[in-house]
DNA sequence: ACAAAAGTGTTTCTCCTACACCCATGC
DNA sequence: GCATGGGTGTAGGAGAAACACTTTTGT
């Protein structure tokens, strides 16, 4: 078959923003290069696109490579095609956004890549345009998680309502009332009630709650409105 | 400087999904292939990316090439990445989606591409995966006019209320209680009345609005919830 | 007993929703 | 004078926001 044999062809890689909450802070993970260019700097980790994978597929692979995780949550962020972008060749980056329960990810740490979270409000400057992919994917989860319930994908198995308090508070980078933040939440009948308490972090303890897998399915397009004013979504 | 050398290069193209309103209608501009592969079908208006565009600037080259027009909405859609999306060659495809307006295309239309408004509702099959370019742009579209007045990049300079009403209905597919529709509409201070009444439409006339351009710079990011429960939201 | 965090209820107010009639004009 | 689409107001209800005290338990 013929080709489209005039056309320029050009590098293309994928970058992944990875997101994960400990149950106090929200992170990101990122690896130190020990390669060149920018040996020894912070940088997302990212690979390019192979002849026989698809963008989504090449994201899946980084992503398993570095945290040994399948089947998270995935989402483009956006390309980014600079023509400067990367100054040993033109590449262009499709940059994707994942969240990641990170207590499954300890268990599979790898030391390979230098890989390190950092709080989210203390990440480091990042090699190339990282630092704007970042950016861009904090505010395509503040867009998305006012509408629909991601963020319970960085959440453990179990977990406390102070702790979905936080991670809400941090990624809307606001503060909530946890009296009407705790009632909005159990009217979306998402989260299960167990017998268990945490006692990590206070003396009376926290119950924990399990998330109800089928009305999360069920309910993922229709939870509109769970943080009535979000600010500053772009 | 070295390159990548062990990386395979791809072919990249830029699809437009291009929206219009005429008044009454959402419309989609597609052209008629008068070149193989898939000769006479229609399709949406692409290019190659060349080596000194960015995504973004060829978007733009290609948009302005069928319509004349510059400085339009555009926004990027999705990357479609099947690895047999093109039979010819594997090609990437960044979609981007603009919204026009139809009567500034008009003015400046060439019919070199056979390029034609088709009514949202009755789009042809279309090439390759440009159906589910377009879907995945309405959808895109839907979700950030829920939460912004981007939709007033489709009207012409002067328009009346009907007009915007049909428009939101037809974007939300849904019908509106034009009494609560006017109110809240008013209430964003983003329309100026005008004397002149649209006498076209109906005997009594509706009076004509402007766009108020500093309000809409200045509100951009913050009309929340201006649909308030918007179905289907992906 | 006290410090520290968890958990819970009520009132107010705003905004959404539902709904129906008059108006201006061309024919 | 009548048909057509444009334009306006109100009342009721649901949900958001504001707000403070009690509970539990480890030390």
């Amino acid at each position: 078959m013929q080709k489209y044999s005039k056309q320029t062809r050009l590098l293309v890689a994928v970058d992944c923003i990875i997101f994960g909450f400990d149950g106090e802070k929200l992170k990101l993970l990122l690896i130190q290069r020990d390669f060149e260019p920018e040996k020894g700097k912070w940088s997302l980790m990212g690979g390019f696109l192979k002849p026989n994978e698809t963008p989504e597929n090449a994201a899946n692979r980084v992503l398993k490579e570095l945290t040994g995780l399948e089947n998270v949550y995935l989402e483009q962020t956006e390309v980014f095609g600079d023509i400067h972008r990367d100054p040993i060749e033109r590449t262009l980056s499709i940059a994707y956004h994942a969240l990641v329960d990170i207590h499954q990810y300890e268990k599979q740490l790898s030391n390979d890549y230098h890989a390190e979270w950092f709080e989210i409000n203390q990440v480091p400057n990042l090699i190339f345009d990282h630092n704007q992919m970042v950016k861009k994917a904090k505010e395509k989860i503040r867009y998305k998680a006012a509408l629909h319930p991601i963020l319970f994908e960085l959440l453990p198995e179990k977990f406390t309502i102070p702790q979905i308090l936080a991670l809400y508070e941090q990624v809307f980078d606001t503060t909530l009332d946890k009296r009407n933040f705790s009632r909005k939440l159990f009217s979306t009948s998402l989260i299960i009630k167990q017998q268990e308490k945490d006692k990590l972090n206070s003396k009376k303890g926290a119950f924990y709650y399990k998330l109800d897998k089928a009305t999360y399915k069920s309910k993922f397009e229709n939870f509109f409105h769970f943080i009535s004013n979000p600010t500053e979504l772009k």
